[in-house]
DNA sequence: ATCGGTACCTGCACGC
DNA sequence: TGCGTGCAGGTACCGA
């Protein structure tokens, strides 16, 4: 499910919530997405502490804890995090603050719960963050691969953040080819390329995401950037430059959309 | 060291 | 109605 924006947009929902409230109790109800912590261990740590900030590094939730504790989430295809709604079957984990119960909840258990003592280690090896790294540094990361551009999009180490949809989008809007190799790129391809990824990224934020089936922010609320897809699961419908049917095909096992014409070789 | 392919899970849409 | 298939926003791990 959720790429940066969608990312950024719960943070936003859920902070109002969670900055300096107090943690009364936590739940773990799934052995799964805790990835070998314990769940007793876990809510007894977290109980009694107080959240000092919530803070996102590409897809990556960091719940900064009283004490340097980060209760670090990962969202994975299907996660959701919800201020004051139901539990249903799907819920993982609650953790109830003084302002009320935060539920997480992941059909598909991609997703994860961690308490970690320091930012670990997975989140330390990302790449920059797309919406603050510059142009040059973006070029030269850019000329270190030689992978094709799409997978390389797709590579947390290389851009935090970006997702199947952004980077479909974000290849569209530069007209470059998702089989396009990374280190072949010229300069004046690789501007169109970071200038995409700003402008898709700032404009998917401002829709509060993109809402494909069930994604909802911190509050249960949708986000309509899904209506402003240009290729993402458009296969067969006409490029909204060209008319040429949008196609579909294969990158690193993952659906992959762009216009054959725009987007020449 | 870098790549692509596979595995992990559940739910849904589709064709028969 | 029910069953099989393929697909879905994610990453980690494996062997080449």
């Amino acid at each position: 499910m959720p790429e940066l924006p969608e990312v950024e947009t719960i943070r936003r929902s859920l902070e109002p919530h969670v900055a300096g409230r107090r943690i009364l109790a936590a739940e773990f109800l799934c052995l799964r997405v805790l990835r070998g912590g314990d769940p007793d261990e876990m809510a007894a740590r977290l109980a009694g502490r107080r959240v000092i900030a919530l803070r996102r590094r590409g897809k990556f939730l960091l719940f900064e804890l009283e004490g340097g504790l980060i209760l670090l989430v990962h969202l994975g295809m299907t996660g959701k995090l919800l201020m004051g709604a139901e539990p249903g079957p799907h819920t993982h984990a609650i953790i109830t603050l003084e302002s009320g119960a935060l539920l997480y909840d992941d059909s598909r258990q991609f997703g994860c719960l961690e308490l970690h003592d320091s930012v670990p280690a997975r989140v330390a090896r990302l790449g920059p963050e797309p919406l603050e790294v510059g142009f040059e540094e973006f070029a030269r990361g850019l000329r270190k691969r030689r992978t094709r551009l799409k997978a390389l999009l797709l590579d947390q180490r290389f851009l935090r953040g970006l997702g199947n949809i952004y980077a479909d989008e974000a290849l569209f809007r530069a007209r470059i080819h998702p089989f396009a190799v990374a280190a072949r790129l010229g300069p004046e391809r690789a501007r169109r390329l970071y200038d995409a990824i700003v402008e898709v990224l700032g404009e998917a934020i401002a829709a509060g995401g993109s809402s494909i089936s069930d994604y909802v922010d911190g509050n249960g609320r949708r986000g309509f950037f899904q209506t402003r897809h240009r290729v993402y699961q458009r296969t067969g419908e006409p490029c909204v430059v060209c008319g040429t049917p949008i196609r579909r095909t294969l990158v690193a096992q993952r659906g992959t959309h762009y216009c054959p014409r725009c987007q020449r070789r």
